[in-house]
DNA sequence: GTGGTCTAGACCACC
DNA sequence: GTGGTCTAGACCACG
């Protein structure tokens, strides 16, 4: 289970959590049926509390990612991933919305947003 | 003063209102060297905490868009425009940086994003 | 042994377990003296833990629908059905009771209760 | 705030909470806009500790029946009525089902399930 | 072993 | 003062 927890990044250590699994179940690099670390193990590797953990995949469940049954452990779902994917459009779009915003307030032509929107697009990360 | 405050928002009441004055500044609706409210005048007339309007005006202060005098009240600054809208162009830029991550990891098409970008441009408002 | 386990159920497994023996008991598909499986091999054919079915006997046990002589196997024991019915009727009373509090916390009129009941009750299934 | 909690009971005690909280919305005992009492003073009033009620306002948040702001509060919402006496309805005809499926599996007549329904449906409280 | 609930503390950002 | 996050324990039901 590759997880990276940063303790200064601004997102709380739980919510690092759920997006790198949510990410990898939409990349099927976790497939659908496939166990997940037990919490009280990845709490360990993750050198993180238990309960810390426990409120991640909480949410993973609730959002419908995973599913988890007392005395067997947690299990990626039959994911609905259009539901994702339009979640995450629309989270592109609110970023979009606020760069143009922005560049509108103060003069900084669409012309540039668009360069440096396809600069940071191109960019193999 | 006109500054309007949103409880629902998910910017605290401290950044709502340095933002807003800001842009006052910036606009020169508020001009080098004019007076602000008194702190305690404008928490009242926010139905605000006193304390949240002077962390405002600290953050203010600090970033050198006004100045404060004990007794006699808070001026705008001559102002070094550049510095507050490379600042903006930076927060563009990292709103774009997100916007184009999401993108790529959910196979939405450049030309999608600066669609969408491009009609956020052109909204009035 | 004709005994469906579901993994996504909100009722433990050994209860599952349980309540569709009990119930082929009830129904005579499973005749007072008759043997049991074995518990391995009743968790081997329902990829099971032995410990799960173990409990679930040892609750048909309790509630007096098998006995179980170590070495020998477990038996149907020769059943009074009353005890049975007055229970399963004591669980419907309680269904019964909620159904009927939220009704009436939430202005669901105690006709359109009868009406939906009667529809389940004359269900095919 | 008049809530009831019970250590024996087989609800969570923060579902205790929730629970009654939403009753009290929906009956109008707490009108939208009205503040509900902090974390820590209801947990001190329940004697119980923070986190329970933090989990209990969470959910509450979660389901659309309060907000709450740092360092402000927790508020009832404007409540959209129908989803919550919908989802109520929908509980009592799980119930309902379970009731006719024991009553028609143990020869229970259809008439005494519709007495002992119309029985609780009538009786004070 | 697993997850679910709860406690008693702590530190932080915000008002 | 408020809520948000996190820790290090504990006990329970389930497998």
């Amino acid at each position: 289970m590759d997880i990276i927890i940063s303790n200064n990044a601004d997102k709380p250590i739980y919510e690092q959590i759920t997006s790198q699994i949510k990410a990898m179940i939409m990349s099927e690099e976790l497939k659908a049926g496939e166990s997940l670390p037990s919490m009280r193990s990845l709490a360990k590797s993750l050198h993180v509390s238990v309960i810390t953990v426990q409120k991640a995949y909480e949410d993973l469940q609730r959002d419908g990612f995973i599913e988890t049954a007392i005395g067997r452990g947690s299990f990626v779902s039959a994911q609905n991933k259009e539901f994702y994917q339009e979640e995450q459009q629309r989270i592109a779009e609110e970023h979009l919305q606020i760069a143009a915003d922005i560049g509108r307030a103060n003069n900084i032509p669409l012309s540039k947003l668009q360069e440096i929107l396809t600069l940071f697009y191109m960019e193999d990360e």
